[in-house]
DNA sequence: ACTGGCACTTGACCGGCGAGAGTGCCAAAG
DNA sequence: CTTTGGCACTCTCGCCGGTCAAGTGCCAGT
């Protein structure tokens, strides 16, 4: 027995069914593609990856559907990559460059890939802890009052004001400047913290509940969790496309979009490179018929945070892990350029 | 005929249908309430009910359902305010008190909104060119770049960096910071951006280059369209509440999520008080079976933007209602305060 | 104006039945 | 040993008809 044609087979039938949302037997197989033999064998093959583990049945007597090992294989070593269409690179390229700041690039990226998946898009907003400082600005306000102004390398903008419990002079806030500047500048956010940490000591005694103050401010922005769990989501709408099982494909979406935490799981696991995830991979019972694409992204080589797709199991693998990594390295461009 | 009678048996009616989802017929009417009546009488007035438009059949020898009309008599003339429970203002209050900022509280708002209705819930992120002027800076960065700082009456704090033609010197910056925060302080943005166009032809002709690069950049700051076009939306898990027909009742919310122009509107013309909308009185063939609750919130008097709910026809009016105006209550307190 | 009674309508539910699609297996042919 | 054609078998699905319960509309009587 050809183990090549067995894999053929099992290509076909992933395909077909992702096609049809139909259990597809031997004989409707053989419409579809030309394998050059006849039912029968098909039958015979279709009962050894049956054993294998690679494919179901609904009931006796239906065609068969991929189990999560089959479409499993299929994206291991079944699929081609299947290249985005030229009309596509520039819709993502035209739909990012207009955006204004790193929200609108979030915003609007979560909407592209939506629209070129046809499934629920999510992006993760710029980790703060993961990205580095490029600027950082201390300002005497009028009184007591100090303004601090961070710029993270992924371009995100926080300012806080603090309220001090006596006015510092110039002086000081220029020799804080320039020292704070000195210590983070460059550094991940979290490094940074431990740098100002040990920033304290160095001033003088008279000036610690200041500069105490100010940087304890600082480290609290640098390590804020709201920001690092922020997700954007789109696409909603096409779960409609998931077909008529409500309560297993659609609902559990939707309350799994409730729970942000569930989802930050689901993305946050990626590392690098593309990562999927199919219906029990996920480690969720809920989400047993639905697969999550994820991939990190970032400006230039750092990985920022993830973005991806959450869609059914059946869905057309080849396309939707092109989208996603094409919309990853265009939004990390995005980022790296403004 | 009796007239308030058969206003009793619209409410019946109403309040059956809605809790029950099934068409509620004359028998199964009065098991619930005692109208003190006969199943015949109370079929007459249903017959003179639907004679006038408040109520509909399925088909032939089925119950009564209440029509857009019958909803909106109900909610109009029919519906008792049902006041919170005390554990649910109490859950509003401990839900927002722990925001930290402007996108927290929206957030949380939306949240906590859609757990009192069990709806899909929308809060408009404050609009930007409704709120007033609470604090500007104008702080010169190293070289020629400046700092902006916006803080408006809804706590949203907007910052931009200008890089300048030439370095300022420290006296004109301080010049300007005094002019702008003098000619803006307390103005509604559209107001501030008028007196700052103003202000240009009072500056020294050799300092007008720096001056009008620092007033475009504020005048798009204050009229940034972005933020006010910007919705939070929470409690789609919901929509699997609203029964089965998914085509008729989710699909279409769903998309008009995705459409948040849509939901914009359907928000955005809620002047003042509680604005309900009942099916087709939303304006949206679409959302022929759903019905839109909002009403504005602010801080103090000041509307700033508006909140609701959007569910199915049959939903409990009065409770949302109820919900819907104590969270828009809490929240504009919420933004006052801090 | 209300009520009781009665005939009528209609969707929901159930069991049986035939058609269609698909399988598994076996014996024969390469 | 692999492939193939044939055949019996198994399910699901859709359809049909009958029964049931809920509900209506109407009419005559109070």
């Amino acid at each position: 027995m050809s183990d090549d044609r067995r894999l053929d087979v099992l290509r076909a039938i992933v395909e077909d069914y992702v096609a049809t949302q139909e259990p597809v037997g031997s004989r409707s197989l053989l419409e579809r593609h030309q394998l050059g033999v006849s039912p029968a064998t098909v039958r015979n093959d279709m009962a050894a990856l049956e054993e294998e583990g690679y494919l179901t049945q609904p009931h006796t007597s239906a065609g068969r559907i991929p189990t999560d090992k089959g479409y499993r294989m299929f994206v291991d070593r079944l699929s081609t990559v299947k290249a985005l269409s030229p009309a596509e690179r520039r819709a993502i390229e035209t739909f990012l460059t207009g955006a204004v700041d790193v929200d609108d690039v979030v915003q609007r990226s979560v909407k592209v890939l939506a629209q070129l998946t046809n499934q629920v898009a999510i992006v993760q907003y710029p980790s703060l802890t993961r990205s580095t400082v490029r600027h950082i600005e201390v300002v005497a306000l009028e009184g007591a009052r100090v303004l601090l102004v961070v710029i993270t390398s992924s371009g995100r903008v926080e300012q806080r004001i603090v309220e001090l419990v006596s006015t510092p002079d110039e002086e000081l806030i220029a020799n804080l400047r320039s020292r704070i500047t000195h210590a983070t500048m460059g550094e991940r956010l979290p490094e940074a913290s431990l740098r100002l940490a040990d920033l304290i000591q160095t001033f003088d005694i008279a000036d610690r509940p200041i500069v105490t103050s100010i940087v304890t401010t600082l480290t609290h922005t640098f390590s804020n969790e709201r920001s690092d769990e922020r997700i954007a989501v789109g696409g909603t709408a096409n779960l409609a496309r998931f077909g008529s099982d409500f309560d297993t494909a659609i609902k559990p979406v939707l309350e799994a979009i409730e729970e942000q935490v569930v989802l930050l799981k689901l993305l946050g696991e990626a590392t690098s490179g593309l990562t999927v995830r199919i219906g029990s991979e996920t480690g969720h019972e809920r989400l047993a018929s639905t697969a999550v694409i994820s991939t990190a992204y970032g400006a230039d080589d750092l990985a920022l945070a993830t973005l991806g797709t959450v869609g059914p199991t059946r869905m057309d693998y080849p396309a939707t892990m092109a989208a996603v990594s094409a919309v990853a390295r265009y939004v990390g461009r995005t980022l790296a350029d403004n």
